[in-house]
Order: C-alpha cells, then sequence, then structure tokens
DNA sequence: GAAACTAGTTACCTACTGGTAACCTATAAC
DNA sequence: GTTATAGGTTACCAGTAGGTAACTAGTTTC
C-alpha cells in the first residue's frame, strides 16, 4: 500500500502538489490552457472559444497564468496592436496531467455523475 | 499539436476536466487523500498527521469527499465510539492522477519556485 | 462625425472558502 | 466531581473568487 509513498518526505510532496494545484485550480484556468493547446491565439479569440468568460476574468486569469510562466504574451505593433498567448514549455508539459484529469473525470462522471 | 484533442468533445471533456477538479481541489483535500493512501484512519489520527487542520474544515471536508464516493465511513460500536476512514475504489483510482500532480509539482518548483 | 474593432480597466457587489473559539454527547479513569 | 478521550457541531468573521456593467484609448471604415 505505501509503496513509493514515504512519509519522509510527506511535507515536501504536500507542497508541491498544492503548487501544482494552484497554478491549474479555478473555474477559468483548465479551459484557457486547453484552448491554447489548440494553438497561439489572440485576446479576442479566446473570448470566442469560451463564450462565458468575461473580459476581465479572462484579463485576470491570463496574467495570473503569465506569472506562474504557463504562458507568453507577445505584442505585435499592427494597426490596430495585437496580442498573442501562447504555452510555454512549462505550459505545454502540463499536458500529461491535463490528460490524467481529463481521464479520471470521465471516470468519476461514468460512476458518480451518471450522465 | 491537436492529435488525441478533438474540438467536436470539447464542451463535455471541460465539464469532466471540471469536475475532476472540484472533486480535489481546495486547501485540504488531497492532503487528506494522500493520508488515507496511507491506510484507515480514524478522525483523531487525520487530525494529528494533518496538524493545521480544525475539526470543522475537517469534518465538512470529509463530509464532501464522502459525498462524492471518494471515502467511506464506517461506524464502531465500541465504547467510546470510533469511527474510520477510508478510501473507496474510487478514491484509489486517484492515484496515478495525484502521482501526475506531484510530479508536475516537483517540475514547476524547479523550474519556478526554485526551492 | 458615428460606429466598430483592437485589448483591456474600473467600480461595485455577492457568494463561497476557510478560520477561531466555544460548545456538545457519551464513557471511563482518578 | 473533574479531567480525558472520542467525534464532532455551532456561531461568528474575514478574505478571496467570481460576476456585471460601464468605460477607456487608438485606429479604421462608413
Amino acid at each position: 500500500m505505501v509503496k513509493q509513498l514515504d512519509k519522509a518526505n510527506c511535507p515536501y510532496k504536500l507542497m508541491a502538489s498544492r503548487d501544482a494545484l494552484e497554478v491549474i485550480q479555478g473555474k477559468w484556468r483548465i479551459p484557457i490552457i486547453i484552448c491554447l493547446l489548440f494553438g497561439n491565439k489572440r485576446f479576442g479569440a479566446i473570448r470566442k472559444d469560451i463564450p462565458d468568460i468575461s473580459p476581465k476574468i479572462l484579463s485576470q486569469e491570463l496574467k495570473a497564468l503569465e506569472a506562474n510562466q504557463i504562458i507568453s504574451r507577445t505584442l505585435f505593433d499592427s494597426m490596430p496592436v495585437t496580442v498573442e498567448y501562447a504555452l510555454t514549455p512549462l505550459g505545454k508539459s502540463l499536458r500529461p496531467l491535463l490528460d490524467e484529469v481529463l481521464k479520471w473525470g470521465i471516470h468519476f462522471r461514468k460512476q458518480v455523475v451518471k450522465k
């Protein structure tokens, strides 16, 4: 039962797990990251892909993801100015985790939510 | 880039991902689940393993986990009454997800938090 | 000059999350 | 009768997350 789990490193492991969750938790971060897995997108394009999100929240979440080095923000000096958001290598490295989240979520839906 | 991701099922996938996150998010659920991965425990034993948690919060989180069928609650008619909490098969099935969370959390710490 | 598109910001408001301290029920030991 | 252990509950409070509506600046099109 214990196997890879060892009590010695438990506090460090709990910290690391909590860090990871902090980065992806909240109502909108996973949708934004998944949206960017389909390719680089501008502010307006993300809004179209996630219709329920307000510009305030989107702006705020993009800033948080940028601060955590999950996405990059590139400004183009076109007229009108456009801004492109893209996943960094660190952001792309979230993919196996997101796949597990999705996989377990589907398993959970089948067993508990049942629809 | 798109590969396993297909836009057709996107809303269902976002729902499933959100379900999964809802179950494990918050400050205390991952610590509680990890704690129970070490074996079945009583209320007081969990409190000892997670010293910062208050009885109110622990009670509330255990109820939520039980409602989601992640843990089971067994009452023993000993004197004084004791209660044992254990992971259900569904709860145990969270392990690969938790392993990914931990793995990515450590990767993130190394690259961003740097300590 | 009015409208539309770019990418946001600001003020305000509500609801949920998490936290503290005190209290409760029952039994047993001293 | 007081203290301890077991497993909680209750009232109250502060801080954060999320949401709405309106507004900003610069440029282009009608």
